[in-house]
DNA sequence: TTGTGTTTTATTGCCTCC
DNA sequence: GGAGGCAATAAAACACAA
């Protein structure tokens, strides 16, 4: 795949297409050949490859007339019926086997390298989407966790203040009432007890799931094939128990990762075919209704940085009595 | 018409797998 | 080592506002 690839002309839908060889010389900005008056023979205005016919000899590439009558090619789209066939044929499969090519640019007047291309293109036009969609979902399972944590702050608040409160007028009470107030004193230091007790178990239990989570993620940091990253997404949306909100029958796509990776679900990048994904799945075009819903990808980074926060924000939430800032690092989502 | 942003097609280089 | 995959990128084609 260097330098002498083919490039293919598409021009003439269908059957008869030309099939052009570059012969740019090395990637973008690559060597140039000029031929008399300046104009760009081999390579293009840019020093891109100029295309020219694949089954040209090397006696026609040496004659001057072959070059006038030879303009390069401009890149031509596929038409709307060759895209259709495309979508409708990495709907079912996202990979294409080297038969499935070949027969597929039989039917489509293309070259099995365009083809290839299409494909190849297209799964990443696919991953894309995917990932706009999980941060999508990722935020909204954080914003929705946010709000729950804000208002078990306030609700938290309200009981203390109604202890405190409870707990002035029983002491004003027995100071009132003298030494009747034994029973009142006793009273209030078994409330007072219990509130220790339930804030030491509290914090305890909160703890030990921190760190079970902190564990979890450390593991997945660690042994994620070649290093990936990978978010528990159950384990993340799970923990803070606020986090309901999340569909769990949606899918995502965390590379190196077993639950929800994405060959697992998507068949290796076999796609969105053998799963639920394929439900969904259209083109990317008709966006509103999602095509290539269900699964998701995220990258290493990605996964990491998530994985982080949630154990972080769970920790913040978890450990910190106090109301806080409620400061959530939010530049992780902007 | 033109400038600009977006999408699509294609290339290159690197990586992994067999 | 070859085949195929992916990320990054170039550049043509297209869409659209001014």
């Amino acid at each position: 795949m260097d330098s002498g690839r083919l490039i293919f002309n598409t021009t003439g839908s269908g059957a008869g297409q030309m099939l052009f060889l570059e012969c740019g010389v090395g990637g973008p900005g690559g060597g140039m050949f000029h031929r008399g008056g300046g104009r760009p023979v081999l390579g293009l205005e840019e020093g891109r490859g100029v295309k020219r016919p694949f089954f040209t000899s090397p006696d026609e590439l040496l004659e001057e007339e072959y070059y006038d009558e030879q303009l390069p090619e401009k890149k031509r789209r596929l038409t709307p019926e060759q895209v259709h066939l495309l979508e409708r044929s990495f709907e079912e499969e996202n990979k294409l086997e080297p038969e499935r090519k070949t027969e597929l640019a039989r039917k489509l007047g293309l070259q099995p390298r365009q083809v290839a291309v299409w494909f190849q293109n297209r799964r990443a036009r696919w991953k894309t989407k995917q990932l706009e969609r999980d941060f999508d979902r990722l935020k909204a399972s954080f914003d929705a966790l946010r709000a729950d944590h804000d208002a078990l702050l306030q609700d938290n608040h309200r009981l203390r203040s109604q202890v405190v409160s409870l707990t002035e007028k029983l002491q004003e009470k027995e100071e009132e009432e003298g030494g009747a107030g034994a029973a009142a004193a006793e009273f209030t230091a078994d409330v007072k007890v219990s509130l220790a007790v339930v804030e030491v178990e509290q914090a305890a239990e909160e703890a030990a799931a921190f760190e079970a989570q902190q564990v979890k993620s450390e593991d997945r940091l660690s042994t994620g094939s070649g290093g990936s990253a990978v978010v528990d997404t159950d384990a993340l949306l799970g923990a803070g128990g606020g986090l309901a909100a999340v569909d769990s029958s949606v899918e995502s796509y965390f590379p190196g990762g077993d639950d929800h990776h994405y060959s697992d679900h998507c068949g290796g990048m076999a796609g969105p075919v053998d799963h639920h994904c394929a439900a969904e799945f259209q083109s990317e075009e008709d966006d509103g209704a999602g095509s290539d819903e269900g699964c998701s990808y995220y990258p290493d980074e990605t996964a990491a940085a998530a994985a982080a926060f949630f154990a972080g924000h769970a920790h913040h939430h978890h450990v910190d009595d106090d109301e806080d800032d409620g400061q959530i690092s939010w530049w992780m989502w902007n």
